[in-house]
DNA sequence: CAGAGCCATTGCATTCTCTGCAACAGCCAT
DNA sequence: ATGGCTGTTGCAGAGAATGCAATGGCTCTG
């Protein structure tokens, strides 16, 4: 809609990409060097962009304070984290907490007791729609035409020989996930990897999250994480009926430390 | 640079303060309605801003993605994460590494076994400048007439009783910290909380990153925390002779893996 | 049920901003 | 020195963004 702030943008993914310079700047977004170079300084400006000692530009600081920023105004996350730690205390497994938006599905919390390696890695990163319980959750919630036309245009990978192959394959496993309220993934990311999830849902019944319990099979077997159905559900639960108003807040939200 | 650009931007970090409509947006931003709302739309176009149910704009996903690409693509990190964890895993406690840019300090890694709660949260926050560890060892690397003008800039918040006051003693303690080559933060920001710093320097010698080792008074006090600057020591040595080339990169990289 | 009021949205003419060019400056290597 | 490479700036033209006013959808109210 607006050609040069969609300049500016197109930028951005470019140099996720890697450092760039002005030239290649330039050639990639086919305007001329002097263009590309005032598009460069406001972004720059902003801190989104860094120009580091070479004189090629890189994605800035002030990104990461955005993002860090928008993921704790996410009130959903704000409220299921206790429950999450909780959860996470008392079975020892990965738990994570995913949004869908903008036909994407993503993480926007997780606790990991333990491999804290590059945990902060996955959040905010789109998950593997077609096989991750916690997608088929939050799809399965769309209107029916939505869901269908949505569930068409996706890619099916076979990441493992259990991933979901086509798209009535997964109108077929939406409809079995919506009717039963909840999903599972059993390999179908990874081998190795099984996952149970339970939906939250706001006042109106939406789906506006979904949480789930994930463990390699050398840790526990399918049936052993299937039997964590009943708590993850009533995590769910309880994190939908907070949400929506429904309990009183058991108590005030966490707070914040920090060091050096 | 850019009005349009910048206009554009100034949205973003007004929107990080927590949802809003288009008039709000309009009003904060000085311009027509429409206008906005056409800003809006193409940062919308580009998945930085995401329009919620009640039609108020937040911040989007796209963010998370790119900040993480980002995060991604600094390679001190890369190479430094192997010897963060190796440093967590002999001594414990939490370990940071943080850089410098535009003017502030902030984490890009963090390893913490212990506290696995909300532990992403730091990375890319900027730093308490006058007090952290890491903020000293990068500050102290600033040539002189830099250094000091930098220093004149800064605020100087008594977080506790033990903060830096003043240009002057900040300076003073640069100073020092450049002398020794390490620097220390007892108590500067949270009373409870001493860390140990060392630089990480590039083949040209100066300070590229820092690295620090944090832990609460009630687990180590700080002397028993001073016996542990020798190995953080080495361990930044050991960074910086592999981010300057002259150590061959004991073994490759890492991957990822991934789950629902 | 009608009507008012609010908000988002759109078409359009005007104007102002952005664009691309060309010239300049700094740097490195030849 | 000199040529080529990069980033940078001034300028005039052109194209894009702007604000206005009008429309359409919605909720709240009488």
């Amino acid at each position: 809609m607006s050609q040069t702030v969609d300049r500016a943008l197109n930028i951005l993914p470019l140099l996720a990409e890697g450092p760039a310079d002005l030239g290649q700047v330039a050639d990639r977004l086919g305007v001329h060097k002097s263009t590309a170079l005032r598009l460069l300084r406001t972004l720059h400006e902003h801190g989104l962009v860094y120009r580091q000692s070479d004189q090629r530009y890189r994605l800035g600081a002030r990104l990461f304070a955005l993002a860090q920023e928008a993921v704790e105004n996410l009130d959903v996350r704000e409220i299921a984290h206790p429950h999450l730690v909780r959860l996470n205390e008392s079975c020892g497994h990965t738990v994570h907490l995913a949004v869908h938006e903008e036909g994407e599905v993503l993480y926007i919390d997780k606790v990991d007791s333990r491999y804290p390696v590059r945990m902060y890695s996955r959040i905010g990163k789109p998950v593997a729609i077609t096989v991750a319980a916690v997608a088929k959750l939050l799809l399965a919630d769309l209107p029916d035409p939505e869901r269908r036309a949505f569930a068409e245009k996706l890619d099916y990978p076979m990441y493992t020989a259990r991933s979901t192959p086509s798209a009535p394959a997964f109108l077929r496993e939406l409809d079995k996930v919506r009717e039963q309220g909840w999903a599972t993934d059993l390999g179908g990311h990874e081998e190795s990897i099984n996952c149970v999830a339970a939906p939250i849902r706001g006042a109106d019944g939406r789906a506006v999250a979904a949480m789930s319990v994930s463990a390699p099979n050398v840790v526990v077997t399918e049936d052993e994480l299937l039997t964590l159905l009943p708590l993850v559900r009533r995590t769910a639960e309880a994190i939908s009926g907070e949400y929506s108003g429904r309990t009183p807040t058991t108590q005030s939200g966490s707070s914040s430390s920090s060091s050096s």
